[in-house]
DNA sequence: ATGAATGCAAAAACTTTGCATGACG
DNA sequence: CGTCATGCAAAGTTTTTGCATTCAT
């Protein structure tokens, strides 16, 4: 029911709108530059302007709908907002990215985060890694 | 003795390198864009090109001299690469940026990677945080 | 002297914006 | 129908590159 997540964000429901969220959901992997997400739509004869998918995720992300981060090589990747949170790994020799989620490492931060006078509002993590030599 | 870091490094002693290097260690605070590099030097009255701040920025970062961290306004900022290694925590409400060290989290990550097969090449935490109400 | 480093300007990469047209509710 | 969304093109940002000149060793 897209349909109904754009409605209750406060957007009207449209084709790119559409489109967008049915190519983030099935995006493997999950994390799709603005450029990724218009490479996408043109493959499948979509013909909306690279503005509108900026605009869309930019919404997307103040609506909740999805989450921006910034690997280090500096784009923007946009990935669907699951209920689930995890953080990333980066393997440096293939650039392949993995999803992951550690209850020990999510307690550790927001105990810091008190021990310093402060609460967690949220955090990055990204591991950069390399397979172990065997 | 800046001069014997650059020859390490492999790279000509220059008036520019020598100028950023100091401007990266006297910055307060650490993180500078480069942009932020190029408008102190300006003030220091250095006719030095935006361009060779990049450049110079570059080179440091592939010398190990400086480490580049992208937060997630999407500008890289650079940082004198300081042998304790430092994780960062940014006030949401005032942008502010800490740095933290804590081993416990290191020693999480590294043992992560090896859960998953991996070993931890290098690693990027930031957690954004509040002040805790009192 | 010779290769590396620099400055400038031009270009590339990424993202945002203005405006007229078109679509949603 | 009124407004919001879109496409296109133009402009903004940040970063990189080409090339002639200058500098370090």
């Amino acid at each position: 029911m897209d349909n109904a997540d754009l409605r209750r964000a406060g957007l009207k429901v449209t084709v790119p709108r559409l489109k967008i969220l049915e190519i983030l959901e099935s995006a493997e992997p999950h994390h799709l530059s603005a450029e990724d997400v218009y490479r996408k739509l043109m493959e499948s004869d979509e013909s909306i302007g690279l503005a509108t998918v900026y605009r869309v995720l930019t919404q997307f992300e103040g609506a909740g709908l999805v989450e921006r981060h910034n690997f280090d090589d500096g784009r923007a990747v946009y990935e669907l907002a699951s209920d689930d949170h995890h953080d990333h790994m980066v393997d440096v020799d293939s650039g392949r990215v993995m999803e992951f989620f550690d209850e020990r490492i999510e307690r550790l931060q927001r105990e810091i985060a008190r021990e310093h006078g402060f609460e967690l509002v949220e955090h990055t993590m990204v591991l950069y890694v390399r397979k172990a030599k065997s």
